[in-house]
DNA sequence: GGACAGTACATGCATGTGCATTCAATGCAA
DNA sequence: TTGCATTGAATGCACATGCATGTACTGTCC
């Protein structure tokens, strides 16, 4: 028959629906919103953001690839498309990398500046929306 | 020039990132084991899941899919899919409604809750490696 | 009863994703 | 130098997802 959780298992999972629920209501407004009003996913808002703080820390809004990737919660491949959709758009520049000819490096554009400007008080605003009031579970420690 | 975000708003940031972080690392892994071993996707074990609890409240196993339908993140349309999936791998059972001949009543089959007890473990045990004491777990190798 | 809006689920289609593979460039060793 | 394992990124492919739509059924209003 069916074993029943042990309450610790019951916790962990309860935070777990918590966090599903919380991830599913926030990504979903945000790809929601960014897409309707500025064509942009959710990922794609937060490459260009990367890239944004990036160039914040070093001088020419330049970021290599291979340096964005484990910032971005996607395969390889998913990036790589991303950052083709990206380009296309007209968001970002890919060149080669000077130092390691297999890397690329990518530069942000005018236009992607402008778009990111414009879509972040939108993606802000859902955020407060979605995770505002709750402190959610990713940061609470299971207790009862 | 750039904004730069409101303490509240970069505490929003922050509280985002690290959700979007841990749910990555746990729905990864979930997908990844669940998949590896049960031949089961993180939602389909989900929606298992939900039945087992629907059969401890109702008696038969049964459950309307549109009652399913709120407790999973899904479309209707993926849900739809997913069981589709469910019923010809054998686990579930679905029969048309008595009382409203447009809704789907779905029935755990014998093989369904087995390979749901058989998953059990695995799901908690990942959850517990993902949530529970170890932070930032990534799906990717730890970066080291 | 008949017309009609609303609900429950299925399906066509376009798209985004991950896995496996491929191609190019690098670093190292003999 | 040549040979080989490794790394960075792109691509073929299968598949899951969401949106829009279709189909079947319900309830209501006339």
């Amino acid at each position: 028959m069916a074993e029943l959780d042990s309450p610790a298992e019951a916790g962990l999972v309860a935070r777990w629906r918590e966090l599903l629920a919380r991830h599913a209501a926030s990504a979903c407004a945000l790809d929601r919103e960014l897409g309707e009003r500025f064509g942009l996913g959710m990922s794609e808002f937060e490459v260009l953001e990367r890239l944004v703080e990036g160039c914040a820390a070093g001088g020419g809004h330049a970021l290599r690839v291979s340096e964005l990737a484990p910032t971005v919660h996607l395969s390889q491949s998913a990036l790589s498309r991303l950052i083709a959709r990206l380009e296309k758009a007209g968001l970002v520049t890919r060149s080669m990398c000077e130092s390691d000819r297999r890397g690329i490096v990518l530069t942000l554009t005018e236009a992607g500046r402008e778009r990111y400007e414009q879509a972040r008080p939108l993606h802000r605003e859902v955020l407060a929306q979605t995770l505002g009031g709750g402190f959610g579970a990713a940061c609470e420690v299971p207790s009862d």
